[in-house]
DNA sequence: GCCGTTTTCGGCCCGACTGTTTTCAGTCG
């Protein structure tokens, strides 16, 4: 296919939204769950595929399409048509029978399809300004099963819409879910406390907050939780479960279970849903019954397990399988043939190979990068300031890197117990080329090489520069190689199939930049490149010394990657690490 | 709409809470 027509081809990202817009619309007209919930999935899937859809089908036309879970012949032929014509007929025709903005109003809490349908058919309500103006003149209050006490919770939905329809990131909510359950326990009546939901398995963004206690004393338990400081307003409270809203509009969802139900509980409660929905499925055709209170032998419904999430897994011949997985993407087929990963740890973290100091745009000294890589632990730490390329970060000239790898050495001698590596983390230009000439960049330890500029470029252009800077002999890592900033910026339209196959074969690194609004390379494709043979570099890309410690957020997104401790190069002792790189063993002083 | 070690048709995970319901629908996770 030529360039020009590629460029103009829809984009995984623009498909995946159609199809999911697809679903909220039939959603809305009141079309079967399960065909709703078929477009959801496929949404979903195409979502996390790090091929595009448009290469599967170059490759193997609908039949390729039709070889991913999820997608059967319908939606591949939708997504044909969507390849090949930029349009989608079919969403087309909804659109004609329903306002597209109708779907905007599914994310207000509390108003769902059937409340969106009826709104719409009985005074034609097509947005949410449009709903707000309703319930406030008490518009909706004559519609059946509806009342004064309706408008009043759809105008609560919809200002906590407006404050907060976003994810937030991971490193927002989880030092607020630790303060949280660390309350909870030290409550006396309560026996155990966890995280559970999205933020137990570390998803890059949470939506909302979920945490399990197990007490003999419930109500107890949740008084204590609906009276914490951070609590704003309480939104539903039952016998087994409480909902607030904290001040900074966060849900915080608390379910208190008997001890001897923790286990079905925090499996349950962890998710997500599409695992639960593969495990419940998996136990009937066991002729047993999963829920959130136990395992249960069917018809009888005898309970066979459930205080531990041990126990739950055994019932299916399965080992534990570690809540970072637990996405239903292949970890239940591989923990039922014994080939789930030995993921990495934060402890097999040996250095950090990107990190910045005041000689750039970063606050610390050398000397103070040092000490908190010796306070975590590390064997090396590297210090990869920008390069002259890139002046509005100080970009180091060739002069001043040399006195830098200068100031380098001096340290080294300072800091025995560490050995500092001199590396800078080069621009890629629009030819593929880095800053520095090949005499410099051979005398660092480590160079890292990162596009800083032209994030709008089509795909064949900001590839084929990648490409370059990976078949570049004195380039080791190619930095956050998608350049997404979540929440602000999408990744640039790069060809990660082709980096991934240039990257293994040139044996050159793809960063995973811990820094909690890039996790770059995400889980996904963490895991696409392990399986095409690339080595990954968990680094933190830190400015500030404290930034080192964002290194557990690259842990666990690289264990979201499936990944193990001989995929990421700075889980390498030194000496290992150096006969990866290639640099040789002497010091570059 | 998808899918197949009971099926190419007939299923599709399971339960809590709210509000307005006198037995349940809608929403949520």
């Amino acid at each position: 296919m030529p360039e020009s027509d590629r460029v103009t081809r829809m984009e995984n990202s623009e498909i995946a939204a159609a199809l999911l817009e697809i679903g909220e619309l039939l959603e809305i007209a009141g079309e079967s769950v399960f065909r709703v919930g078929a477009y959801e999935r496929a949404a979903i899937t195409i979502r996390s595929l790090s091929r595009d859809l448009g290469d599967i089908y170059d490759e193997g036309s609908l039949k390729a399409l039709q070889s991913i879970g999820g997608i059967g012949k319908s939606t591949a032929e939708k997504i044909e048509e969507m390849l090949t014509t930029g349009r989608c007929g079919y969403l087309e025709e909804l659109r004609q029978s329903l306002p597209a903005s109708l779907v905007t109003m599914i994310q207000i809490p509390g108003v769902g399809p059937k409340k969106i349908k009826l709104f719409y058919d009985e005074l034609g309500i097509e947005s949410i300004d449009q709903l707000e103006e309703a319930a406030k003149t008490g518009g909706l209050r004559e519609l059946k099963g509806m009342s004064a006490k309706s408008e009043e919770n759809i105008l609560k939905g919809i200002a906590a819409y407006h404050e907060h329809h976003e994810r937030i990131l991971l490193s927002d909510a989880y030092p607020l879910a630790a303060k949280i359950v660390g309350e909870l326990r030290r409550h006396p009546a309560l026996e155990q406390a966890d995280m559970a939901g999205s933020l137990r398995r570390f998803r890059e963004t949470i939506g909302d907050i979920d945490v399990l206690a197990s007490s003999a004393a419930p109500e107890e338990v949740m008084d204590a939780f609906e009276s914490l400081p951070q609590v704003a307003e309480v939104i539903a409270r039952g016998a087994t479960k409480s909902s607030v809203r904290t001040r900074a509009g966060l849900q915080v969802d608390l379910r208190v279970v008997a001890p001897h139900e923790y286990g079905a509980a925090l499996q349950y409660f962890t998710g997500s849903k599409a695992h639960n929905i593969h495990l419940r499925e998996l136990a009937r055709k066991h002729d047993l019954k999963i829920s959130e209170y136990g395992v249960f032998q069917m018809p009888a419904e005898k309970r066979i397990a459930g205080a531990t999430e041990e126990e739950v897994y055994a019932t299916l011949g399965l080992p534990l399988i570690p809540a970072v997985l637990r996405e239903d993407t292949g970890e239940i087929e591989a923990a039922a043939e014994g080939r789930l990963p030995k993921l990495l740890g934060v402890d097999d973290i040996c250095g950090d190979l990107h990190v910045h100091t005041n000689w750039s745009d970063a606050m610390p000294t050398i000397e103070q990068v040092a000490e908190a890589a010796i306070e975590l632990g590390y064997a090396y730490v590297a210090i990869s300031d920008h390069a002259f390329k890139l002046p509005v970060a100080g970009g180091l000239t060739p002069q001043q890197l040399e006195e830098q790898m200068d100031a380098i050495a001096a340290a080294n001698e300072k800091y025995p117990e560490i050995t500092i590596l001199a590396g800078s983390e080069v621009n890629i230009d629009n030819d593929g080329n880095v800053d520095f000439d090949e005499e410099l960049l051979a005398r660092l330890d480590v160079v890292a090489a990162s596009v800083h500029a032209g994030f709008g470029q089509d795909r064949a252009q900001i590839t084929a520069r990648t490409i370059g800077a990976i078949e570049n002999p004195h380039v080791e890592i190619i930095c956050h190689p998608t350049g997404r900033i979540l929440g602000k910026r999408d990744p640039f339209a790069i060809d990660l199939d082709a980096v991934f196959k240039a990257a293994a074969e040139h044996n050159t690194a793809l960063e995973l930049n811990s820094f909690p609004d890039r996790l770059d390379l995400k889980d996904d494709y963490l895991r696409e490149a392990k399986r095409a043979g690339v080595k990954i570099a968990i680094n933190t890309d830190a400015h500030h010394a404290e930034q080192l410690r964002f290194v557990e957020y690259g842990v666990v997104t690289a264990q979201r990657g499936w990944l193990e401790a001989e995929d990421v190069i700075n889980t390498y002792p030194l000496e290992k690490l150096r006969g990866w790189l290639g640099r040789g063993s002497t010091p570059s002083l």
